[in-house]
DNA sequence: CTTGCCTGAGTTGTAGGATGACCCTATGAT
DNA sequence: ATCATAGGGTCATCCTACAACTCAGGCAAG
């Protein structure tokens, strides 16, 4: 193949690395909502690469809607409120402040979850439920295995709250979460002392079975706060907990 | 351009097309997890569009980390649990019980968010309340304008609270929920009566004027769910709450 | 038999060019 | 002044060709 010279990175594949270089330039602000893209051509020339390439990273970053491109007129860039997407950055989660707050918002999520599902859960769900704690205490304890059971116990009550949105945005925050750990501790090997708080679960577990909406709440609260703490994350400014 | 003879369905463009479907097939169960995908050319020729259409539709599947492409092997579906991104359908938005769950959802969010923007708001972030609360009671009043002014405060709100996090949440929920509504307007022009309450608002900012969590929280969970019945949804089993 | 290399088929990644569909504007006729 | 039309610019789609990569199977040396 010709060799072409290309202003970007490297390993990635060409699309990606223009989605976020493009991705990076709107964050960034150097290009203002609203505002037009150059044509795919120029871009293609821009970055050195052909227009299909181009055209694969437009319909990455239009997926995000984060760009909406016209027929015949051109691409234009959306403000950033109105994204049908969201996507979490890896590379944010690194940072510790982000950590924070993404664990803030897990609290928020969860507590209400555990409320909710205390209050709507079927004797199935609780079923769900107390098997994903069982194989947290069971033999999987302090492996890898015990961190999917943990997430398992944590989806499984999003579930019971019949409610699939809160079921999704859990999902997604855990997620974003377990994947920040495990990279931290690729990095950092002595990190694998996240071990798993059964007895938190259970306390759990237990306002739910007795379907006791206030207590499955607060033991939820508590338990989320413990989680980030051993995480080496401190939720500050905890007001209007424990009213 | 020779015509070709498509399976699926019309007017949106052929690479949304093919990844919905795609997408569907996936979310069915029709294709498991951890299986691969028919190859590129395969997908072509079923969908009757061209390689490079499909390469497109992939490209936004694996911008959600639906999919994974490995070179020289294959395209494979990831576990759903596992998403990098979140995305709703708007057609799921058109069931009314999608938008319960979802008013569920930001009712939840914003209740914490004007719990924490109380206690952690500056006087910028104040002024900048104040003004979108401005913006809705003046001339904008009943117009397009008011529910755009509503956004700006529930946003404004929500960055009050310092966690970027909220932020992004709040106002992808606020901005499905935005559309979902602008479309139903669109069918049925009856629609429009969805007036903003001002009071409502009025008494959401003094709260968080004085710096008083609790009354912002109830403020604002009293104020979504009037919001969502007036636009006909009723957030049933609320319980845990007024606590 | 085992090991290692090599080759070839299959698949995704990229390049580049051609054409259709669409939007906007300027031009010109009415 | 108004409207129809032509032209150029842009995205949408298609096509073909080739590069890069993976894997399995053949094959020869040990």
């Amino acid at each position: 193949m010709k060799q072409r010279s290309s202003i970007i990175g490297s390993v990635e594949a060409l699309p990606h690395r223009v989605a976020s270089h493009l991705s990076r330039e709107i964050e960034g602000g150097d290009i203002i909502p609203g505002a037009r893209l150059p044509t795919e051509s120029q871009l293609a020339d821009k970055f050195g690469v052909s227009r299909n390439v181009v055209r694969e990273a437009i319909a990455q970053l239009r997926a995000d809607g984060m760009i909406e491109a016209r027929q015949g007129v051109g691409a234009f860039v959306m403000a950033p409120e109105q994204r049908t997407a969201i996507r979490i950055d890896r590379e944010a989660l690194k940072d510790q402040r982000n950590m924070e707050q993404l664990f803030e918002l897990r609290s928020i999520l969860e507590t209400e979850s555990a409320t909710l599902a205390a209050a709507r859960c079927t004797p199935d769900d609780l079923d769900a439920i107390k098997a994903a704690l069982d194989r947290m205490g069971g033999e999987e304890r302090w492996e890898d295995g015990s961190i999917e059971a943990d997430l398992l116990f944590h989806r499984a009550i999003a579930r019971a709250t019949g409610n699939s949105y809160i079921y999704t945005f859990i999902s997604f925050v855990c997620e974003q979460i377990r994947q920040s750990i495990h990279y931290a501790r690729l990095t950092n090997p002595l990190h694998d002392l996240v071990e798993v708080n059964v007895a938190e679960h259970v306390r759990i577990y237990d306002a739910l079975a007795t379907h006791d909406p206030q207590a499955a709440g607060e033991a939820m609260r508590r338990h989320i706060d413990g989680a980030a703490s051993r995480v080496g994350v401190e939720l500050t400014a905890k007001i209007n907990r424990g009213k």
